[in-house]
DNA sequence: GTTAGCATGTAAGGAGTTACATGATTTT
DNA sequence: AAAATCATGTAACTCCTTACATGCTAAC
């Protein structure tokens, strides 16, 4: 997932580690801050692999690897941005991440992205409401009001995935759109 | 978390590995469906520290290690219950699990706990905001409903969390001194 | 009598974290 | 002159996953 955010983020302009851990932050919405013990190890495998290069450290003094994504890094970010390993324990911050890029991918591979998306969402969904309907006696008020929260979060997040579905079938109308970065 | 979440579901009541798996899934709301390969090393990890012993296990044909929590294992619980190592990736997890057990600590752990939880959703939406406002021009539809959704979504939780504090209090009787929001 | 579900496990490994360490530069 | 922020990195570790392997029992 961080070497799909940082191929990402490079894609768009090339940058160094902590500037990199800033743009995650944001533009993720403080959903993840990266450490760094993670971070650099990755900026390093991801150079070693040939997916991106340092470009001339502009050191006014101070030290900077910027970092910028070539050919090979472009591959492996599609590539990367496609798979949906589903991952009950981080398949929401997957989502996020995976729809921050969603631009680069074309019409139909966003569609197919959404409706999975979708299921995984209805699946949530239905477990909640049969956990509900088949309350033990001894589910307390904490645990309910888990179920039920859940449960509304849940429907706020499957109504905007409607949304990003239905805007993305207007989108592409009646005939076929070329997608342009 | 998951040795919490097993010594919690023990503490009800002793089960074997494959309905300690169900249960968990279920009082989770489908947030979490934990793999085998965690869960029964982790059953065997907390036997060997003296949390949990095996009880005589019924086969009626099919085996099954029962399992049931001892005095070791509820203090280890109580202890985990409280611990709050403030991991961005997995929070949003670790909170639900702690509040499916929130029975077991006292009122004033309680209220420390929902405070803190407080303060991580304040946090998150400030960071939402302010990447909404200092918004860069190359930021596309899909990265702004993101935030919009994600600012939506910590709205409804903080608001949740309100709710569950001003009950807490309530709960505790007029005794406790009020407090400023 | 085969498919689905119950039940337990192991080996290898992925993907991150914390804690530590260093040093330069800007702000107060 | 001190404190905050910028900037990069390493070592040890945590926690959970996938993929595989086994065998029994209920239901169709």
């Amino acid at each position: 997932m961080l070497e799909l955010a940082i191929l990402g983020l490079l894609k768009e302009q090339p940058m160094h580690g902590y500037q990199l851990s800033r743009e995650l932050g944001e533009s993720l919405g403080g959903f993840w801050r990266v450490s760094y013990g993670s971070l650099y190890p990755t900026l390093r495998r991801l150079e070693r692999a040939g997916e991106v290069e340092a470009v001339a450290s502009i050191d006014v003094g101070r030290r900077k690897q910027v970092y910028r994504i070539n050919p090979a890094g472009e591959e492996a970010f599609l590539r990367l941005l496609q798979e949906t390993p589903h991952d009950n324990q981080t398949e929401d911050q997957r989502f996020r991440v995976r729809l921050a890029f969603f631009r680069y991918l074309p019409p139909e591979t966003r569609l197919r992205l959404l409706e999975r998306r979708r299921a995984v969402l209805e699946d949530r969904l239905s477990t909640i409401s049969d956990s509900l309907r088949t309350t033990r006696a001894r589910v307390d008020d904490y645990t309910r009001s888990l179920m039920e929260h859940g449960r509304s979060a849940t429907e706020s997040d499957l109504a905007w995935v409607d949304d990003l579905i239905s805007a993305e079938r207007t989108r592409s109308g009646g005939r076929r759109k070329e997608h342009q970065p």
